[in-house]
DNA sequence: CACACCTGTAACTATAATGGTTACAGGATC
DNA sequence: GATCCTGTAACCATTATAGTTACAGGTGTG
């Protein structure tokens, strides 16, 4: 299965924060930029609260990006919200048997080789910053239709 | 979630039929190797068998690899039996509300530097070759107790 | 030819992740 | 106190995975 779309919903919520300041934007009014359930918005905001990349506070509307978004990375958010398989991003069959030459080296084989190939993907991740997204949003909206794009219309 | 483990079978299953050449394993024996059901090996070799990796029968036991396994990569592998996600393995919420200026763009600004992720974790599996794991598998097994191990135990 | 063996595949099941939904306790603010 | 909001539990539908049973049909040998 491919990865969650909570990891493009999670850089979608910390763009629409960060383009919005100082605005304290609802989690209503952000699940209708999304378009999905508040509760929905609320889980991945609780997220990455959790990880330190925003701060929320029960009761109170908005949240605060914690740092600059230039040093908040698509690696941190992808952290954040895929805490599941943040250790292996590829499974290997764990049972295979022992008394096969096969079977007794294939785990620890491909885990290297897995490991390898996941690091690549998260340094590309890693290269990327939520500010370099933040421009590539406005660039684009400039480039396309600038003139009826609002920010404030849900 | 994570990688499926079919990925991984599917190494396990090119690495035994290479290594026991050019005896003819039947699923069953296959599968006691990878400790599964025989009906997910025939599963397996089915889609190694329509990407053209390995070539196989109805009725008749064995398959024959197709080229030569330095000419097979991980990722040939990988395309074969994630054939689901090949084209994306980052999903994207796909109904932003368009009238939101990062509702329209985040799906374009998204898919282009989670391609380029996606892009570096491929091209680390292209690097390796079947032959550099059936080498690996080799190599582990002599340095650690060769001597109990056999290929015909299942 | 008959039989034993094997593959390919359909069908069903259990399990787990995901995303959506309702409901509600409790914090914050006026 | 009334209102709005968050955090979270609980539940549901959907989907992917992996295992299992069953069987049609190909293969090859005695």
């Amino acid at each position: 299965m491919a990865i969650s779309s909570r990891f493009s919903v999670a850089v979608h919520i910390i763009s629409l924060l960060e383009i919005s300041k100082p605005e304290r934007l609802t989690s209503e009014f952000i699940a209708s930029s999304v378009n999905t359930n508040s509760v929905v918005v609320r889980r991945i905001m609780g997220m990455l609260n959790k990880a330190g990349i925003i701060n929320t506070s029960p009761g109170v509307a908005g949240a605060m990006i914690s740092r600059p978004i230039a040093q908040i990375t698509l690696l941190d958010v992808y952290l954040a919200v895929e805490v599941d398989h943040q250790d292996h991003l590829f499974s290997i069959h764990d049972k295979a048997n022992p008394n096969c030459l096969v079977g007794k080296n294939i785990q620890h084989t491909l885990d290297q080789r897995f490991t390898q190939a996941q690091r690549a993907m998260e340094n590309e991740l890693a290269n990327v910053t939520l500010e370099q997204i933040v421009t590539d949003l406005l660039i684009q909206d400039s480039s396309i239709s600038s003139t009826t794009t609002t920010i404030n219309k849900g």
